[in-house]
RNA sequence: GCCGCGAUGGCGGAAUUGGUAGACGCACACGACUCAAAAUCGUGCGGAGCAAUCCAUGAGAGUUCGAUUCUCUCUCGCGGCACCA
């Protein structure tokens, strides 16, 4: 046999497997499935490096081990090749993107074929294939149709050098991600996607997935950074006499939003309250300023009011100039200016409060204000140093425990002072500082108490007693002596005279002495968990709260908080807050809206039309009344001006009431004179039958509604007693009939449904009509329900004409979209127009916007002229969804089939770096959790297990780089020692998510191994005639009967039946068993240097069976697949060693007959002794015992203890 | 600053329901084979000591018969977030 080629054994197998695709995957299998994916690369024009592959190759093994183990394995590969590198490459080397992604996929391609990989590449996919972003642009437009995409004119972060807007993920430090320079805020029409709609979802779902790295978890928690507080409303007054002129405008100020924040009042007149965002809402009455950020525009709308407006605009200003990065990194120093001129009323004590401009508040977080509490923010308390502004502590330190507290004597306690320094005890048992003092007893007064005091303690012994302090009152758990204790303790200062001391003995050795300045004194007692009273007594020499706290603790000065826990405190305050209408509780996160806008031509194009004349109507809302209902009555009215206000058109039809019955047809005619036209902004809100008839006027009618809103509708479920209810309110029998018969008539609730995006029931708890049980009339409907409590039946003789609740269902006008219009789905693909140039403009329109005849086209809505969106979608959109794309594919073309997709959903095992923490891994879970909103996928997460590939290094312990020449090709490396060896060395490095420098070295030894494997065969497989061991495919190793071999070379038949051989077969046992285990948890490395032990041992022992190097080689094929197949070959087996069946362990085979025991003496290893297996344990003790060398141990003394760990050791303690 | 993770021979690393620390590989040393070298095979390989034995898993303490593994404090390194109220 020849030596160990691996040159000619991988080209071969790779062709072979290529040819008879063994790797083909499909669904028709009633094996179980196993999704096994990596992060599709991008690629680049750099080609791979070694560090690359390492994901792939445990995905191979794992793909691998799994089709041996029966399983239907999907392993797919496919290219995120949208995006700006290719794009810059393009345009540097002036090729086509197109041509440079096709050329660069190609170079890939190659580099992984080299590594013998399951790819089954008939499903390869590619995000810049036109068949493949049809179905990117077609969930962006199922995201549009809900509502979660919208148009924002927001600044946002823009990278002037790649002149594109970024999403909030794409920063690091403020600055581009892909090319590091600066970035800008810049004010930027642009799409958005609305994936804090999904926060809380993506929040809680963590929770689900158990098979990700916790650090992932955490990561993505942090990012979307839920924090739970309150809304407050801050009033503001003028401090300035002066009248005021009429209201103007100044500067380019952008009209107001209705939302949160500022209003003006409708006689132009100026604002008068603000709102805040507090985590602290316990500390309200610490407030001691408020502060709004730069970008706030309640600014300008207070600037009339302002003296010192000239000051102000120079610090906005200033604000504007400096970018994020300066901002943020250069923040060594708060500034600010105050708006002269005006005050904060805080709500809860009526104080007035300086309003600040501050940077070091943001705009775009909360409602871009804050009450600040110095006393209690890091943050504030810097501020209100800076600017001498007043501290108000709020809470105090939690301290003992009231109840079980034991009362002590009078205490007194002393601050020592020499020079500028202060003395603090450092109890070396407690690890807790405290202030020399104790116990005054019935034999002393306070001076001579002292002096003995500071004597026992500290040494010291010439001191003056300076100043009383007086007398407080400590609550505290001492932690010496292990109690609660209140004591009234007397405070003093005293000073040193001088240093001389003498020795401290007995007890009080256990304290340090340490001189601290003033600022570390307070430091350490103000932050000190246990507090004997020291806290207050800082505070009493220094001033009070010169160093701020934020933990929770006790309210105090608090008014009605007083003495409740921060916790209870904050509850009890929102409360106090909603009841007065000042405010609500509030939950915030830190995770931003998805800007999903690129102003750059590598990128899908986002497939929407605007139409400028469709964009001047307005969103209409349709109200229906219900049965002797009019629109003159209960809500109606103030709904109307309410929404008119807010932008709507409220139309509320008087339908006719006859006083027999109601006519539907009658009431379709009527509605259908009224101006609605498809495609308006439609939103329906019914009242009783009205909302049951509005359901029948959708389904007729046909048109796509926003919103359907349901306030206490009819239905089915009406029984007699609201039959009864209407009839003594006045109710006509024929009126009641007419209700019944139309409750009786079938409505298509599916086909509602497809026409509404979102439907609302309100059910109130004491309506007399409309049982709560109409709710399983709809259930036909995906509905939100909200139940009320005591507004009947929603209408004037319940005493409801108002229903705030109701305006909130509406969307603000700014993001329903007007004027814009999806492009047909049977348009779609909306193919990335073939251009000559596609350079940036860097103007913030996108290269396509240049294009005249593709920007012009038809509006879908009127037939009119409208405009193309020329944005493009940015490189994330494609990944979001592509692992759903492998099971889409046929031939060329992609299909959304449901069912194979819920085949392979979801996704097993992912792999992949952990860099895509915050960006990929959370936008793909946004998008597949609203797939599954909308019914196209089953699951609510993607993927199930997720694991993280280390970085390889390179062999200096530096990144791959170019710039360091320091990169390894994997082409290089397995051309000189084999895709075999390579791939095992990747997997024996280390932990496979731990970075790892790369050895060639390593590699060489992983070579040697395979040779040895090699060399093993060579003693084992007989050379003459070839065809001597084959196992079936379906044939399992343990259960191989020596019969259906051509020949038997079983150490039975051969006769070599010794110690070795039952050894060999038991390290068999032990290696497929933790082989087997050890891919399973993705521990290759263990995995290996098991396979490296068998082999060392079987090269030895020479009793080596030709059945368990079968197994043997079993073991190794996914990890060398071609040396694997190769040598399988050898053995005879006519069909792939990947079609065989994946190895079973013995388990009465994977232990010795006989064990080692060690004994250890007092801990430690004293001498070991050789036992049965099945020993019992008095038997294995007493042997323990009588052994020479335990014997000479013990010397003679009786054993305390004899402890002994079954199989392992006995412990004996004397 | 906050959050998370980690620290074991000359190097990569193994061992955690607490039970023989250093598996496996690399490097190194010696020996065999060879005229010689490479390759290969064999032996050794944490430190100290002739040895018995002692010391050793970042540092210090604690719990335990027994700690790399659990608890506390600290140091260093890596990753993430960073004025998010």
């Amino acid at each position: 046999m020849p030596k160990y080629d691996h040159k000619k054994i991988e080209s071969k197998w790779k062709k072979s497997w290529e040819k008879n695709k063994i790797y083909k995957t499909n669904e028709s299998s009633d094996k179980p499935k196993y999704y096994v994916l990596d992060m599709f690369p991008y690629p680049s024009g750099a080609g791979l490096h070694v560090g690359h592959p390492k994901g792939y190759i445990a995905t191979d093994i794992v793909a691998r081990q799994k089709m041996m183990q029966g399983y239907n394995v999907l392993h797919p590969m496919g290219w995120d090749a949208f995006g700006l590198p290719a794009e810059n490459y393009a345009l540097k080397n002036k090729v086509h993107p197109a041509e440079a992604t096709a050329e660069n996929i190609k170079v890939f391609k190659k580099q992984l074929g080299l590594l013998g990989f399951t790819y089954d590449w008939d499903r390869e996919v590619n995000t810049t294939d036109p068949e493949y972003y049809k179905w990117t642009q077609w969930i962006f437009l199922q995201l549009f149709k809900k509502g979660l995409a919208f148009e924002s004119y927001e600044p946002i972060n823009w990278c002037p050098s790649c002149k594109t807007g970024l999403a909030n993920e794409d920063l690091e430090d403020g600055k581009c991600e892909r090319c590091g320079s600066v970035v800008e805020q810049k004010p930027l029409r642009q799409w958005v996607l609305k994936i804090t709609d999904y926060a809380e979802r993506l929040l809680n779902d963590i929770e689900l997935l158990k098979e990700w790295p916790e650090s992932i978890k955490e990561m993505q928690r942090n990012w979307i950074g839920k924090s739970e507080g309150a809304i407050v409303k801050f009033s503001v007054v003028s401090t300035t006499t002066t009248p005021s002129p009429s209201f103007e405008r100044r500067g380019n100020v952008v009209t107001p939003p209705a939302r949160g924040g500022v209003g003006l009042e409708a006689g132009g007149g100026w604002s008068n309250s603000f709102e805040v965002f507090t985590t602290r809402p316990d500390t309200l009455f610490g407030a001691t300023y408020c502060v709004v950020a730069p970008e706030n525009k309640m600014i300008d709308e207070l600037r009339l009011k302002i003296n010192n407006i000239d000051e102000v605009d120079a610090y906005l200003a200033q604000a504007k100039k400096k970018t994020t990065l300066e901002r943020t990194e250069l923040q060594k120093e708060k500034t600010g200016v105050e708006l002269k001129g005006v005050k904060a009323v805080n709500p809860v004590n009526g104080e007035e409060l300086p309003i600040f401009v501050a940077d070091y508040v943001l705009g775009n977080y909360g409602t871009g204000a804050i009450m600040a509490v110095p006393a209690h923010d890091e943050r504030d308390f810097e501020f209100a140093k800076k600017y001498g502004i007043r501290v108000a502590n709020v809470v105090a330190k939690q301290i003992g425990d009231r109840i079980n507290a034991a009362v002590r004597k009078v205490c007194v306690g002393a601050i020592i002072k020499n020079k500028n320094k202060y003395l603090a005890l450092y109890d070396n048992i407690t690890k807790e500082y405290r202030l020399p003092g104790g116990g005054v007893e019935s034999n002393e007064d306070d001076v001579s108490a002292l002096t003995r005091e500071i004597g026992e303690e500290t040494g010291y012994a010439n001191y003056t007693i300076k100043e009383f302090l007086g007398e407080i009152e400590a609550n505290f758990y001492a932690l010496y002596k292990k109690e609660n204790r209140i004591k009234p303790f007397r405070c003093y200062v005293v000073e040193l005279i001088n240093e001389d001391k003498k020795e401290v003995k007995g007890e009080d050795a256990r304290f340090d002495v340490l001189w601290l300045k003033e600022e570390e004194i307070m430091e350490v007692f103000l932050k000190n968990p246990v507090d004997g009273g020291e806290h207050e007594m800082i505070k009493r020499v220094f001033g009070v709260e010169k160093v701020c706290f934020v933990d929770d603790g006790v309210a105090i000065n608090s008014g009605f908080l007083n003495g409740l826990e921060t916790k209870e405190a904050k509850e009890k305050m929102i409360k106090w807050l909603e009841e007065k209408g000042l405010g609500q509780r509030k939950i915030q996160y830190k995770l931003r809206d998805w800007v999903f806008s690129r102003q750059r031509y590598w990128g899908e194009p986002i497939p929407l039309v605007h139409c400028d004349k469709c964009a001047q109507r307005k969103p209409k809302i349709l109200y229906i009344h219900g049965i002797y209902g009019s629109a003159e009555e209960n809500w109606v009215p103030w709904f109307k001006k309410e929404m008119t206000e807010r932008g709507y058109e409220v139309l509320t039809p008087n339908l006719s009431n006859s006083e027999s019955e109601v006519n539907f047809g009658e009431w379709i005619n009527e509605l259908k004179k009224l101006p609605i036209t498809q495609g308006d902004k439609l939103f329906i809100v019914g009242h009783s039958f009205g909302a049951r008839f509005a359901c029948k006027y959708i389904e007729e009618n046909g048109w796509y509604v926003e919103k359907l809103i349901m306030v206490g509708p009819t239905g089915p479920s009406q029984n007699e007693s609201s039959w009864k209810a209407l009839g003594a309110v006045g109710c006509s029998e024929e009126s009641i009939e007419s209700v019944r018969r139309l409750n009786k008539e079938k409505i298509d609730l599916e086909k509602v449904n497809e026409l509404v995006n979102a439907t609302t029931l309100y059910l109130s708890d004491n309506d007399p009509y409309i049982p709560m049980d109409v709710v399983s009339d709809y259930v036909g409907l995906v509905l939100a329900v909200r139940k009320f409590h005591n507004k009947g039946h929603f209408n004037k003789s319940a005493g409801i004409l108002e229903l705030p609740e109701i305006l909130g269902e509406f969307p603000e006008v700014s993001k329903l979209n007007l004027g814009w219009y999806p492009i047909p789905e049977k348009d779609l693909p909306l193919e990335l127009p073939k251009v000559k140039n596609y350079e940036p403009t860097g103007t913030g329109e996108s290269p396509l916007a240049g294009i005249d005849k593709w920007v012009n086209t038809l509006c879908p809505h009127c037939g009119g002229p409208a405009k193309r969106e020329t944005n493009t979608m940015p490189q994330w959109a494609g990944s979001c969804w592509y692992y759903l794309a492998y099971a889409m594919k046929f031939g060329s073309k992609f299909e959304w089939n449901k069912e194979k997709i819920n085949y392979w959903n979801p996704v097993d095992l992912y792999v992949g770096g952990a860099e895509h923490a915050t960006r990929h891994l959370i936008y793909a879970r946004f998008w597949h959790k609203f797939l599954f909103d909308i019914g196209v996928v089953n699951s609510v997460e993607p993927f199930t297990k997720l694991q993280n590939v280390g970085l390889i290094l390179a062999e200096d312990g530096r990144k791959m780089s170019k710039r360091w020449n320091n990169v390894i090709n994997p082409d290089d490396v397995v051309a000189e020692f084999g895709a075999d060896s390579m791939r095992l060395y990747e997997m024996f490095m280390g932990p496979f998510d731990q970075a790892c420098a790369w050895s060639t070295k390593g590699v060489i030894g992983c070579r040697r191994f395979l040779e040895k494997v090699w060399n093993l065969s060579l003693s084992v497989i007989p050379s003459d005639p070839r065809t001597s061991l084959v196992i079936p495919s379906e044939a399992r190793a343990d259960e191989g009967s020596p019969s259906r071999h051509d020949r038997d070379f079983s150490p039975t038949a051969t006769g070599i039946r010794n110690d070795k051989n039952a050894k060999l077969e038991i390290l068999l046992n032990q290696t497929i068993k933790k082989v087997g285990e050890d891919i399973q948890a993705l521990h290759f490395n263990t995995a290996i240097s098991q396979l490296m032990i068998f082999v060392n041992e079987a090269s030895q022992s020479s009793v080596l069976s030709l059945q368990s190097f079968a197994s043997f080689l079993q073991l190794l094929a996914p990890f060398a697949p071609h040396i694997a197949e190769e040598l399988w070959a050898e053995l005879g087996n006519k069909e792939s060693i990947f079609k065989s069946a994946w190895p079973k362990h013995d388990p009465t085979k994977i232990q010795h007959s006989e064990i080692t025991v060690v004994v250890q003496v007092n801990g430690k290893l004293r001498d070991e002794i050789i036992v049965p297996v099945d020993i019992s344990e008095a038997d294995v003790k007493a042997q323990a015992l009588g052994t020479e060398k335990i014997q000479k141990w013990l010397e003679g003394k009786e054993p305390k203890k004899v402890i002994y760990v079954k199989g392992k050791l006995v412990s004996i303690v004397i």
